[in-house]
DNA sequence: TATGAATGAGTGTTCATTCAT
DNA sequence: AATGAATGAACACTCATTCAT
């Protein structure tokens, strides 16, 4: 017991240092994808705006494209908690969709560096190599299960049309919240949350209601 | 006046053959840069698919920036032209919104290879890089002549909602093809245009109606 | 004899034409190798700035080398002359090397870019590579020649001492003008024509005196 | 202790491995550029005959012109602290004109290779290129250096005709010594030290008799 | 374990030269 | 004869990745 201690004590400490050092390349990367792009930035770049070794990259991850992939797992699954919380959170005057976009808007409006990390995510989807498929899957479980937050609010919609609702959602609120900032700037674009919330909201409430059985 | 016509021809023999070779290093580009990514793509990529020397393409193109660019403003302005086109055919029954989503759907869906390059290049443009500043400017032109096709059909927005509303359009129209173009590919996409019309009619209607001054 | 006279005539004006056209890329060629250097000055540069084809250089001189190998030809043969010339001038107040230095001097003095070219052409000579031999042989072919002329000034010198000063004559005067012309720019340097005659007449001087037979 | 000292050795060991390799790199491409060229002689060939990756020359030079660069202050530098020795040394039989010459003369004997790359430098020095600026520097620094070495020996020369001085040496110097290792070679020059001693001594000497106050 | 020196395949780009017109 | 479009070998330089310490 107590030796078992000590080495969970002792290897505790071992690993928050290692998880700690995987939380600096992470957020590092992070910055610097947004900031000069997934290609123009260097592992080297990294390593030396986290201050770490070029050699100890790898052991963190196992290649560029896999940091990629961290990250881009990382930032779903933030946006997830974030709106499942939402969600969970919501007083019965807030709808479903209203509940959805208000979490994507904020959480991308805190991490603009995510959203713009996203769209490159997505360009790289589409392409005949090896990374895309992975980074494809990532962003397909994503789909899936906003699918299913979706789903329920949905009242006799098969899953089909949630699919389709739930990529609409993710579509527009990218979409919408990457061409304010290539074009606007960082900084203007957050004053305007209300103006995206009730445009999204605008946009995406009739589809709901149009998938819905009502007549 | 027989040389003359000869050497009229012969020029422009020349001049067609060049035309043909420039025309023939865009279409390549296009294809492999979304095929391929921009960046995975290489010049001896575009010129060995184009079945020409390596050296011949900087004599079209001053350097690979230059043909991406280049590419925008063809997309670009193809896409505005049919949109115009659209607008002058369009009878009464279809409302201005109407006739350029429809414009741009049919054009998205008639060239992905674009739908993708120029997500890729939105990419680019919040780069911190060079050529990101020209990309942008094009990008930008094309904002700017899109919210003129809007404004007047809103009553009385100013001209700052007319270019939200111009961004709407760009942004969801680009978001919601791309999505279903990477997670549904590039067959099943074409037969699904009339639920594309139709979302993003039902999307981007209520936006015009509210700025325009109905009550 | 008409047509004899018709050919010669006929023939002429096209002779005219290209010689012309052959001093035009050498007066070009010569510019730019002094401006921007042997190697930075393209072919394309020199057809450019010539108002001609390219491919018409290649009637005129088999490479770019050739152009180089016939510019250093041309001006080593012109300060021949100029030397020459001088000599013959010269009247009985000035001795030989007096005459020489200053046909020299001036020659470089009015032909910087010849003093330019013929440093960056002896550059070359050293080299393990083609084209040094050919201007080895133009260079010293040059030399030879020097040496011929100032061999009578020396009373009892064998040819090889005679050599050695025409080498010392043409190293000193190509040295100084050099390291001037880099130091202080080509403006300063004409004024100070004087300075240059009157250093060099102090250092080459001794030297002819010492391979005399004087006692 | 032990580790101390281990650390320290290991880490003096991987340090003397980089100076190792950064001497190999210079020697290799000071080599190559006397007997190629500075221009013909690539990179690749330097990393080759250094026996490294092309990639290890980027880690110690920052361009191909960064390494001529260091090449010329390493030459010049080597220069100029056996031209100081030598007069340190000089007994009060040799004047300071003798004792520079001689060093001058000894060195690049010693060094042809120095002698070509300097000359091939200052062919650069005068194009309109970026690093003709940097060389020039580099070598003014050099002529200014000569110039404090020469102006004490003058009596009451201004610093403008010390300058003269230093530069009629350099000049001298090294165009006396290019000229006979390209026409008679490497191997015959190095016999005739004396005749080159005695010929630059005989040229020099004067000049700074001239400047001097003595009548 | 962490490091950073070393690597070399791969990139965009240049340019002397050729050749069809 | 004159042209300039086409070429492709070559170059300087980069960077993800490896591996000895």
């Amino acid at each position: 017991m107590d030796d078992e201690a000590k080495s969970k004590a002792s290897l505790s400490r071992v690993e928050r240092r290692k998880a700690r050092t995987n939380r600096r390349l992470l957020e590092v990367a992070r910055r610097l994808f947004s900031e000069k792009g997934i290609y123009w930035a260097t592992v080297e770049d990294i390593t030396e705006s986290a201050d770490q070794g070029k050699g100890t990259f790898y052991k963190y991850f196992e290649s560029k494209d896999a940091i990629i992939r961290a990250l881009l797992e990382e930032g779903l699954g933030e946006l997830e908690a974030k709106t499942e919380q939402a969600l969970r959170d919501a007083d019965s005057g807030l709808t479903t969709m209203s509940s959805i976009i208000e979490a994507r808007v904020d959480f991308f409006l805190d991490h603009l560096d995510f959203l713009l990390l996203f769209h490159q995510a997505r360009g790289m989807m589409q392409l005949q190599v090896e990374v895309a498929k992975d980074l494809r899957d990532v962003y397909d479980g994503h789909l899936r299960r906003l699918t299913q937050l979706v789903e329920p609010a949905m009242e006799m919609g098969g899953s089909g049309s949630a699919r389709e609702v739930a990529t609409a959602i993710a579509a527009y609120t990218s979409g919408l919240l990457t061409y304010h900032v290539l074009f606007e700037g960082a900084e203007g674009i957050r004053r305007r949350r209300d103006y995206f919330l009730r445009t999204l909201q605008g946009s995406l409430s009739p589809i709901l209601e149009n998938s819905d059985g009502s007549h």
